[in-house]
DNA sequence: AATAGCCGATGGTCAGACCATCGGCAAATA
DNA sequence: TATTTGCCGATGGTCTGACCATCGGCTATT
């Protein structure tokens, strides 16, 4: 014996709507049937279904629009919203994702030096000139240093840990950015960073795995250090 | 001009029940007002405010049980909860779970060894015990299987970490099921497996990171060979 | 041809009803 | 007296029907 599943009926329509977005069935800017008609396919009330729509738009997936109709957002969408409320994120918690990221940046870096084609090397190496020339321009340097970052993990080849990487450089965006914002810092650290990078780039092209997660590791933990001043401070 | 703000009503009871568990006037644990006494207070039509509590539910804010009431959650999960989404949205890929599962079970290891409480190490401890009492019942070795690798998780006191490795386990589990039920390999399967913990608690226990983080690489790829031939055939 | 006004479609909200479940209490039972 | 059984109110879950505000396109007026 065993406890029965007790399964929600909105629970379930969001389930089924969850799953023809991962499936791709419904793509971003597709617009959804009316609610009224979504009743009627699903065999549900109103209210089932708009708790499920709801929930859903409150994460990002949809978007409701009066007298238009419910339309599928794009995705990593959700992650702005969440912050949008100005949610916790406490230092502990912080430390956790900035301990969770090290590992996934490191190793990502691990494995896209063994998996890189010379396709996503190129693209790496475009990033990282997009950083050099953004030297002045804090926001290009930015995009850059994120661009360089997600390329890695793209490398990989691995949807999952792209994903995980994505979402938790979407987190800890804010405070890197206002971390590089710091004037004094601001130069050199840029201009430290783009060694880093540099040196990353080089292991992969070498191929040498574990010079490429340890190049990682050293970047992510000086630019970490900073992070953990700006929390304090 | 600019344009004027657009607000919905359960986004104004989303904002404000979140701000209330933000300033711990909600704290973890307490029980909210019957739907029907929220709806006179907020002055709101309970369909309106039931999509908003759906809203926080699905975010993991809170927790409705029938016949009971409305109770706040344990804690902030809220980012765990958002990760989980962003693994949902790709495509899950044996292969990439698996690789991501070894991944955060070395890691997870590593820094377990470093951080274990004694506490955690007799939970540990006792899950292992559990595993060896299990042998010639396959359900309780699985389940203390689970229990130890999840203990050990925990002991990173890191719960995004924690959060992540739960979720590929879940993912995983059906098929390390299916695996360890096979007849032919149960046997000697979970043997191997034993002695493979074994090592992996005596380097916690030496708070050796690095040692514990190869011998849970090694567990994780010997068991994720039968898993790959399980998929095979 | 351009504009103004209308109208149906659609999401947003509300009110009331019924159901299943849970917890506690009282009565029946040993 | 201690335990079980049955009942009942409270509560979340669901359904229905209605009304409103807004949007886009159609139509008629200019």
């Amino acid at each position: 014996m065993r406890p029965v599943q007790r399964t929600s009926v909105s629970d379930a329509i969001v389930a089924q709507i969850t799953d023809l977005i991962e499936r791709n069935v419904l793509k971003p800017g597709d617009r959804l049937p009316p609610e009224r008609e979504l009743c009627k396919r699903f065999q549900v009330g109103r209210s089932s279904l708009r708790e499920a729509l709801r929930s859903l738009s409150m994460m990002g997936l949809l978007d409701g629009r009066v007298g238009e109709g419910t339309f599928v957002c794009d995705k990593g969408r959700y992650v702005e919203r969440a912050l949008q409320w100005g949610f916790l994120l406490d230092g502990k918690k912080l430390q956790d994702l900035s301990e969770t990221r090290m590992m996934l940046e490191s190793q990502n870096a691990y494995l896209a030096a063994e998996r890189a084609t010379p396709a996503d090397l190129e693209a790496i190496a475009d990033a990282l000139a997009g950083m050099a020339e953004g030297l002045a321009d804090a926001g290009r340097f930015l995009a850059s240093d994120l661009q360089f970052h997600l390329l890695i993990a793209r490398a990989t080849h691995n949807s999952i840990l792209y994903s995980l990487l994505e979402t938790t450089r979407n987190y800890l965006q804010e405070w890197i950015k206002e971390s590089l914002a710091e004037p004094s810092l601001a130069g050199p650290r840029a201009e430290l960073s783009l060694v880093e990078h540099q040196r990353i780039l080089e292991a992969l092209q070498r191929r040498d795995a574990a010079a490429a997660r340890d190049a990682m590791a050293a970047h992510i933990r000086s630019s970490s250090g900073d992070l953990a001043e700006q929390v304090k401070g």
